[in-house]
RNA sequence: AGUCUCGUAGCUCAGUUGGUUAGAGCGCUACACUGAUAAUGUAGAGGUCCCCAGUUCAACUCUGGGCGGGACUACCA
């Protein structure tokens, strides 16, 4: 133990960097921030898993340091602090990098690699850079839990998913639906969006486009429209895939949009006819010149039809009016063609009028359902709803579909002679682009039956599928969803319950998806994830959900009995042990679990439903199943749930946060996060995203090598709100290595060396702080302010408004005006009591200052806190992480003395401002300063500290 | 296209409930200090507070509408 402060010769954060993460190390400081407080208050932090398969970038050590903050000032407000990490490991990236490493694509797992080595594959990528991801947690100094990670492969974690979809599935949130999807009919098989988005996919093709006329019905609700008409009334809508129009059920307008009533005639009969479209795309159709035109002179044929507005209408007037099925082949079953509004219905083309097939769009499909339309669906021979055009693409034969459908809903006059017809030519091998499209036919058929205001050919960009370059169609495909919306009220009064830093995020862009939430979509046709639990039989009459290994031993043994199964491929496993050996005895993963088939209770066969569930579920129910709950830790649940805090991405706000949010909402009728910050990007300098493709990536090793992590935990938490992006500039990371590090090491060093010279180590009693000088005082209050705001900071996760505040006491009040003034104290001379005053006055900033920051800046707070406490060994904590944060003594708060500094200070810089302007050297003394007092008050705080701004200004010594 | 977010000095950002002449740091220019010295301090120049309209005695601040950057979601007749 020595009894000189430690003098530098310079600073050198890198380094320090790598001597304090030495001592963590050497006195395990980790976990005795967490043993020494055992049976203190629990503060729940959850990791957001991050995904090993990449290599952690520099926005990371943003993310990270948010809660790395958090997590250490609780720490040293007391709080026992669990922050267990983990890894997401299951999903599409993943799958991508294995296929791309492999040169294969998704059509090949099954075939040229068995599903078993996919998933072997995948297992070692989504862990290729663990070791890199702990390096970083390691140096950047980012303190969370890592002896014992959750991994969401783990067949204990998959087991606590499953278990949670049971509870789903028993509360009745579950359920076998469609979404539409891209789908390739050449192909066979649905295509993922990604899929679609690769280079090439859309293709500017030429189709024929048909505005066709709804025939509206008369009746009390519609009679507004028919107001001095003597016509029918007729919606047009436009689509450019008119194969589709025999699947409308619905017509879509926008709410605020204007529309008009048109009297004037159908361009091919020349019937008369009045037609409502919007107002802003009435000239597209109408030509303004014919606007004039005499509607008795019109002949059929004629080029130029006169027309004349008689009426206007917004969307929402138009809504619930009801109209004539356009093409009569199949009866759909409930409501149908009605008018509704969606706020999708742009009027940038078209007539402002949508229609809806709600089995072949996915706007149309949502809007369809949010209004309570039906879908025009088919039955077919198994008693399956089916689309209207079946999967290979063509319209539904009529021998496919059941016989009492037929009998009952289809008009097989009409419907014949489409039925079994390709939708696109590409789709039959028998047709060329010469042949009539299914498109022109129908609209020949309309045109004939004074339904079509407008055919022509029009080109528009279409995806294709990039495998056999044909054109795809949105179609309804098998899928299982949660049902979210029936929680959906739960969930936003809970959501109000949050806080959200920033709170838009919370009522804005979280609040808005609550709002217009849909039912989540589970399924993914892909290999490496968590299988869905469901065992169905092939008629679909009977299904089984499962919740737990154990459950699953049961199913199986039943199946062996028997004779569908042969084998136990789970043998040994030991229910109730749960050590990682046995459960590595159980892989809950394809392709194993797809080769369990159960017996149903009425002894037939039943299979697994085939599709895995989105990931997001997976990282979801972490709160559950990061602790194997509740199969283990049952007792301790609910010490650990829900989280206090949790910190990610804005861009998790549909992803993370929402499974979060949802998951506890279901099964716990409970938030999972108390309070959050979503934090923005971490942009290059330019504002431009990283990308390592662009090469403007910067390198966090690199970076924490050169300058150490607590100037870049700095910068990043100083320079911008975490919920700003940030516009990282490495110049901005040596700006704050000099400025509040480097004044920080100077007056330390400063303090050290004198202390050293006077032989100071803190032995005198302290002085009550009344009886030290003023400027003590002063600093003593700014001091006590600071400590106050930087408490109120933390406790409200402001990081950035805590880091400023210190900074501005370290460099302006501390450095630069408090030692400064009383440098000469520290000089030579006798130990008197103003010395003794000054060291401890100095020596109580800079160990508070050590406490306050070491949230943010780790390492060299510790280092500054254990240099000041191995002499003076004032605080026994072995680390400033181990310490009580500090707190503020209301008494030592002196605002009228922080005032009358603050005027001095002015008053000085003012002084100065004036020599200058005068041109008088600052070394000349002054005459006179004459200084205009405003009132009495000011008068008197100018007395106090006339001395201070005297010696200031003129510089004198004396 | 929708939702959210940002737009203040060359750069990065403050700017509290509307209130005189809009601030800080960096950078730049000049100077000072030489007992914290490969440190430090001071001053100066530099702004149409993105644009337009409205509310108000008064708008960087509030309201509406644009424009531009970014993120997310959606791909549509």
């Amino acid at each position: 133990m020595s009894n000189k402060f430690q003098e530098y010769k310079q600073l050198d954060l890198s380094q320090i960097n790598k001597d304090v993460l030495k001592r963590w190390q050497e006195d395990d400081t980790f976990h005795k921030s967490i043993s020494t407080r055992e049976g203190h208050p629990t503060f729940v932090f959850y990791e957001g898993p991050p995904s090993a398969n990449g290599m952690p970038g520099i926005h990371h050590v943003m993310a990270r340091a948010i809660k790395d903050i958090f997590c250490r000032y609780k720490t040293m407000k007391g709080f026992r602090v669990h922050r267990k990490a983990g890894w997401d490991t299951h999903g599409l990236p993943v799958e991508l990098s294995v296929e791309k490493a492999l040169n294969i694509t998704k059509e090949d797992i099954g075939l040229k690699i068995s599903v078993e080595e996919y998933n072997n594959a995948c297992r070692k990528e989504v862990m290729k850079y663990t070791r890199e991801w702990e390096e970083l947690t390691r140096i950047m100094g980012y303190w969370v839990n890592m002896d014992d990670p959750y991994v969401t492969y783990d067949n204990r974690y998959i087991e606590t998913v499953w278990w949670l979809l049971k509870q789903i599935y028993n509360k009745g949130l579950m359920y076998k639906g469609y979404t539409i999807q891209p789908y390739s009919p050449a192909a066979g098989t649905g295509l993922s969006s990604h899929e679609i988005n690769q280079p090439g996919s859309y293709r500017d093709v030429k189709d024929t486009t048909a505005v066709a006329q709804f025939k509206a019905i008369r009746n009390s609700k519609s009679e507004f429209l028919f107001e001095g008409t003597d016509t029918d009334v007729s919606f047009l809508a436009w689509t450019t895939t008119p194969w589709t129009l025999p699947s409308n059920t619905a017509l879509c307008v926008g709410p605020g949009i204007k529309y008009v009533r048109v009297k004037s005639f159908n361009p091919y009969t020349g019937i008369p006819a009045t037609l409502i479209l919007a107002k802003d795309l009435f000239s597209v159709h109408f030509n303004p010149k014919n606007a004039e035109l005499d509607f008795d002179e019109y002949k059929p044929g004629d080029k130029n039809i006169p027309y004349k507005i008689t009426g206007e209408y917004k969307g929402t007037e138009l809504a619930g009016i009801q109209y004539e099925q356009l093409i009569e082949w199949v009866k759909p079953k409930g409501k149908a063609f009605e008018v509704i509004t969606g706020d999708f219905v742009t009027t940038e083309d078209g007539t402002g009028i949508v229609h809806i097939a709600p089995t072949f769009g996915a706007d149309d499909d949502r809007v369809a359902k949010q209004n309570g339309i039906s879908p025009l669906i088919v039955v077919d021979k198994e008693g399956k709803n089916q689309a209207l055009v079946d999967k290979t693409g063509r319209f539904f034969l009529v021998q496919n579909m059941a016989e009492e459908f037929v009998t009952e809903n289809v008009n097989l006059e009409k419907y014949e002679e489409f039925a079994g017809r390709y939708v696109k030519n590409e789709y039959d091998e028998q047709l060329t682009e010469k042949d009539n499209t299914v498109d022109v036919d129908i609209s020949v058929m309309l045109k004939l039956e004074n339904k079509a205001f407008k055919i022509e050919k029009h080109t528009h960009s279409y995806p294709h599928c990039w495998r056999t370059d044909k054109p795809i169609l949105y179609y309804p495909l098998d899928s299982w969803f949660i049902k979210t919306t029936a929680v959906k009220d739960k969930m936003v009064e809970l959501n109000n319950t949050i806080n959200w830093k920033p709170q838009s995020t919370g009522t804005g862009r979280f609040g808005n998806w609550l709002e217009n939430l849909v039912d989540w979509n589970l399924s993914r046709s892909r290999f490496w994830g968590t299988p869905l639990p469901i065992w169905r039989t092939e008629d679909d009459s009977e299904e089984i959900c499962i919740g737990s290994i154990e459950e699953l031993m049961v199913e199986i043994e039943k199946s062996l009995k028997t004779g569908f199964m042969t084998n136990n491929p789970y043998e040994g496993f030991k229910v109730g042990n749960n050590s990682k050996e046995n459960y590595d005895k159980a892989d809950l993963h394809k392709p194993y679990v797809d080769n369990i088939v159960l017996v149903s209770a009425s002894g037939q066969k039943m299979f697994r439903e085939s599709d895995l569930i989105d990931v997001w579920f997976d990282s979801g129910s972490m709160p559950y199943a990061q602790r194997h709950f509740p199969f283990e830790n049952l007792e301790i649940f609910n010490e650990v749930f829900p989280a206090d805090f949790i910190a990610e991405g804005v861009d998790q706000t549909r992803g993370w946060f929402f499974t979060l949010h949802a998951i506890a909402t279901m099964i716990d009728e409970s938030v999972a996060f108390k309070n959050i910050i979503s934090n923005g990007l971490v942009l290059d300098k330019n504002g431009n995203k990283m990308s390592k493709r662009l090469g403007n990536a910067v390198d966090p090793f690199e970076t924490i090598e050169n300058y150490g992590s607590d100037p870049l935990r700095w910068y990043m938490i100083t320079n911008s709100q975490p919920w700003d992006n940030l516009k990282f500039d490495i110049s901005g990371v040596e700006e704050v290595r000099r400025k509040f590090f480097g004044t920080l090491y100077n007056t330390y060093n400063f303090f050290a060396l004198y202390a050293n010279v006077d032989g100071f180590c803190f032995a005198e009693n302290e002085i009550p702080v009344e009886k030290r000088p003023e400027i003590d005082r002063w600093i003593i209050s700014l001091l006590n302010s600071l400590v106050k705001e930087v408490s109120w900071c933390y406790e409200n996760y402001e990081p950035t408004r805590a880091g400023r505040a210190i900074s501005d006491f370290v460099s302006e009040n501390l450095s630069n005006w408090f030692v400064r003034l009383s440098r000469k104290r520290y000089w030579g001379g006798e130990f008197t009591e103003d010395k003794i005053s000054a060291y401890q006055t100095l020596y109580t900033c800079l160990a508070t200052v050590a406490k306050l920051m070491a949230p943010i800046a780790p390492f060299y707070a510790d280092l500054l806190y254990s240099n000041l406490n191995k002499v003076t060994q004032k605080e026994l904590d072995q680390s400033v992480h181990l310490a009580d944060f500090p707190t503020y003594n209301a008494e030592l708060i002196d605002k009228d003395l922080e005032e009358k500094m603050d005027i001095a200070q002015k008053a000085s810089s003012m002084i100065l401002a004036l020599r200058r302007k005068e041109k008088l050297k600052v070394r000349q003394p002054l005459a006179k300063i004459i200084v205009p007092v405003l009132n009495a008050r000011l008068h008197e705080q100018f007395e106090a500290i006339k001395n201070i701004v005297l010696t200031e200004v003129r510089n004198l010594e004396n």
